[in-house]
RNA sequence: CGGGGCGUAGCGCAGUUUGGUAGCGCGCUUGCUUUGGGAGCAAGAUGUCGCAGGUUCAAAUCCUGUCGCCCCGACCA
């Protein structure tokens, strides 16, 4: 490709609209263009990329025996109501643009394609003879996220490899989806991709055991908790880990004790030397469901805590079945608490907090559910709110409340925290960017959608399936936040846009041209994927462009053309070599082979 | 959805407080010079000041409404 014909239009300041260093990158390059919030348009270095990156997958994909396909992006509603997502995902998350046809039927843009394939499956699939069936497409998803954000990092129509597998059983499931851990690994090993594989939590995909893959950078939105020794891995939302111990605090009797103005747990303890894991904190939560009214919820959590809230929802669901999903999770402060025309003397609440507190509030309807977290649990004396303004209370233990809780555990993992696995190492905080996620569904889908086969012995029984994403373009991206310096991007030869820029130096001089034209033409004849800088520009002009580009070989032909020599460099080094033009070939080829495999390790055959 | 901010040339921004001929830098066009890290000089082109109402002799500027975008929070595969 010459640049004369790219359509290169790069940029010398950042863009207002990015904040992240691979966003400023990827327009200031030219790769990408906004075309509304969250809307992106891939232009064609970007394009190139993403590619590369579709070919590493599918090629990843094909050796598990992964067959590819193509979905369709229009989904019916109907189909989503049988799996009961269309609730959750149109009212509830809003997560999926929706729309009504002429016809005055409902329908969604895919943010996912678990209902579609499942209904196929069902279909096609009669008998454990045709088992296990992988299925895995590369395709634009919609999802009308609320606040797009960084690019192609949080976008609401993006690029998504996903793979759907379904089994005959339980072990075979888990067989394959150990196969994807390890293709994922391989993939963002060969995308040059620095990923921490970590324990997630299933969110609204729901199942059984999930796996993220998680790209480490500052920028990332997720908050990854691991351990020193490797051993230990997830997601804040679903880390566990040793709460610190508590300072025993001994309670002779039921005592109530003046707090004035003394509202929060901070506030308590510096007035009464207390310590905040003497402390229990009561939170009020309001839970809405697909069917039947709101809940309310009081949780219960020791005071130095911090409340979960994915693992507090997911508590919630198993509890109240019969209202089907938990559409949202409210928290209750002292804002919304008055919008309802409750007067609690919030900062003063109990863990006894008596159920007709919350009574005449629009919606909520019955007690509280009260759940209460281990750290709690285990305090024998402690201080609590006395559900009276300005007051506090020492209590000998639960039992003289009289009351019943549910516990669970909602706290949610610090770092600094001990780990559960071994006490002696402590968890340790990373920002992660979420570039895949594997999960388990088990039989959620299947069983909701009818997807049966007839087993061994003849009876039907709902298939078990998982279910495996990559964001591809989000992926593009981290590659970008894990590879640039303040010159630009710095890609790896495997997903580069071009594999090598030759740099006319001066492009008046006829000597450079003929022997940058010369080399241009060998190194296509040998499969490298070249760009010509053949623009009539300044060498400044081309070198800085380069940089931006990222392009991870350069060769110029310079002032010293005419003697045949050229100087070649890589981005990401600085040392230039001088070399004669006609060992150019010899001398890169076997690098190219290597580094276009990625960072895996080396094969030996 | 709550809080904050911004919409002026392709990009980045000033001008708005205090109403009075539409500006700057980069980019673009042409010419000359220059030619190894975003060149210099000269000449030029480019605007429904987001949109719609209103106030006024006069609105980028004041008022009302509306649309879009960004940031923080909430929420989030």
């Amino acid at each position: 490709m010459r640049a004369q014909d790219l359509l290169l239009v790069t940029l010398r300041e950042p863009p207002a609209e990015a904040e992240i260093p691979s966003h400023q990158w990827l327009v200031r390059g030219g790769f990408i263009r906004r075309v509304a919030s969250g809307v992106y348009a891939y232009m064609p270095l970007m394009w190139r990329v993403l590619r590369k990156v579709e070919a590493i997958i599918r090629e990843e994909m094909d050796a598990t025996g992964a067959l590819e396909l193509r979905l369709p992006t229009l989904q019916p509603a109907e189909l989503w109501r049988r799996s009961g997502r269309w609730d959750t995902y149109t009212v509830g998350e809003g997560i999926m643009f929706n729309l009504t046809d002429r016809q005055g039927r409902e329908l969604g843009l895919g943010p996912t394609h678990e209902e579609v394939i499942t209904s196929l499956a069902a279909d096609l699939i009669r008998s454990y003879r045709q088992l296990p069936v992988s299925l895995y497409q590369l395709q634009t998803k919609f999802r009308d996220e609320i606040r797009p954000r960084f690019g192609l990092m949080r976008s609401r129509e993006f690029i998504m490899k996903d793979a759907y597998s379904f089994h005959g059983h339980g072990e075979d499931l888990r067989r394959y989806y150990g196969s994807m851990d390890q293709a994922y690994r391989r993939i963002f090993a060969r995308c040059g991709l620095k990923v921490l594989a970590v324990q997630a939590d299933s969110g609204a995909i729901g199942g059984g055991a999930s796996q993220e893959f998680m790209a480490i950078a500052d920028a990332g939105e997720d908050l990854v908790l691991s351990s020193g020794d490797g051993r230990y891995a997830a997601n804040q939302e679903r880390a566990q880990s040793l709460a610190p111990p508590s300072v025993p605090l001994r309670v002779a009797m039921d005592t109530r004790f003046a707090t004035p103005g003394q509202a929060s747990i901070e506030a308590v303890c510096a007035a009464h030397n207390l310590d905040p894991t003497q402390t229990v904190k009561v939170l009020l939560h309001r839970a809405c469901f697909a069917k039947g009214p709101d809940q309310p919820v009081l949780t219960v959590l020791r005071g130095d805590q911090e409340l979960n809230t994915v693992k507090l929802t997911n508590t919630l669901g198993p509890l109240l079945v019969e209202r089907g999903t938990i559409l949202a999770l409210e928290r209750l402060d002292v804002d919304t608490l008055q919008a309802h025309g409750l007067q609690l003397p919030v900062g003063f609440l109990g863990p006894d907090l008596p159920d007709d507190a919350i009574q005449g509030a629009p919606g909520l309807v019955g007690g509280f559910l009260r759940i209460m977290d281990a750290t709690a649990a285990d305090l024998a004396g402690f201080v609590c709110g006395a559900n009276v303004p300005d007051q506090h209370r020492r209590v000998p233990g639960w039992s003289m409340l009289g009351l019943s809780f549910t516990k669970a555990d909602v706290r949610a993992a610090q770092p600094g925290d001990r780990c559960c696995h071994d006490p002696g190492t402590v968890l340790t905080a990373t920002r992660g960017i979420e570039v895949g996620h594997i999960f388990q569904l088990g039989r959620k889908y299947s069983s909701a959608l009818e997807a049966c086969f007839s087993n061994e012995s003849g009876s039907m029984e709902p298939m078990w399936m998982g279910c495996y994403g990559i964001g591809v373009s989000r992926l593009a991206q981290a590659v970008v936040e894990q590879n640039h310096d303040r010159n630009g991007m710095i890609w790896p030869v495997s997903i580069a846009p071009f594999e090598l820029v030759i740099i006319i130096a001066n492009g008046e001089e006829q000597e450079q041209c003929r022997l940058a034209e010369q080399l241009y033409g060998e190194l296509r004849a040998a499969g490298v994927d070249v760009l010509l800088d053949d623009r009539v520009e300044r060498a400044g002009v081309k070198f800085k462009d380069g940089d931006l580009l990222g392009i991870p070989w350069r060769v110029v032909v310079g002032r010293n053309a005419a003697r045949g020599q050229i100087e070649l460099k890589t981005r990401s080094a600085r040392d230039v070599l001088e070399m004669d033009a006609s060992r150019l070939l010899r001398h890169l080829l076997p690098r190219l082979q290597r580094q276009r495999r990625g960072s895996l390790p080396e094969v030996e055959v």
